[in-house]
DNA sequence: ACAACGTTTCGTCGTTTCCCGATTTGACGA
DNA sequence: TCGTCAAATCGGGAAACGACGAAACGTTGT
């Protein structure tokens, strides 16, 4: 009887950290592997220091990109392996309710 | 030069339809390719009839779910076809932050 | 014509999200 | 130890979201 598997915490964060245009926006910035600072993400999408940090903090926790500190810089990158892990996971949830071949109903 | 591709209409229907738990609930009832009708789903989730129209109205605009009338009821089922499809979108655009290859900084 | 089911719209309420400025924390370097 | 710069955190205000009930409408079947 096909436990009805609710996304689990990760996948939550990861859907939400997804779901905000501004925060897709700051994604597209980590094209190619690029690494950027908070400031610089701030400027480039027209954000408040602030503002920027916490979007940031919200794609970390959903598993999109990672921190590292470098001197008194952060510097933030994309997160290729924790993103095709959520990714995985999103695609099996979305299988359950997609039966491939079609058992009818 | 990696056009950075923001995420296009259809995509980020997609995902503002799955970012709220109770449409992911929703998403579990059509597992294993069952068809509901309305009334069921507000039944099931414990909603009010009009907030399951409108909720269902977002999947189906997310291209999660399709709609077929049978007699006075509409039955509400899972569309994997626009599922892949927007899974797929989805994919290239995260492959865009995801270097595959460490291309490095 | 009428009843049943679904959809759409409206107004409301409470919660969450987004963004901000201001303040605090943390990591240098003098 | 003191500044200083970058980042994180705090507090607040505006907007968006989720849910509700009620009403009006469309479709379908009796």
């Amino acid at each position: 009887m096909t436990t009805p598997p609710a996304l689990d915490g990760p996948a939550q964060d990861f859907l939400k950290a997804l779901a905000s245009e501004t925060r897709q926006q700051i994604m597209t910035l980590f094209a190619g592997g690029k690494q950027l600072t908070v400031g610089e993400v701030a400027d480039c999408c027209g954000l408040g220091q602030s503002t920027a940090s916490e979007q940031l903090a919200i794609l970390r926790r959903g598993g999109l990109v990672t921190a590292t500190r470098d001197g008194k810089l952060v510097r933030y990158r994309a997160d290729p392996t924790s993103i095709g892990e959520r990714l995985n996971e999103l695609q099996g949830y979305l299988a359950c309710c997609c039966p491939p071949s079609g058992t009818s109903q």
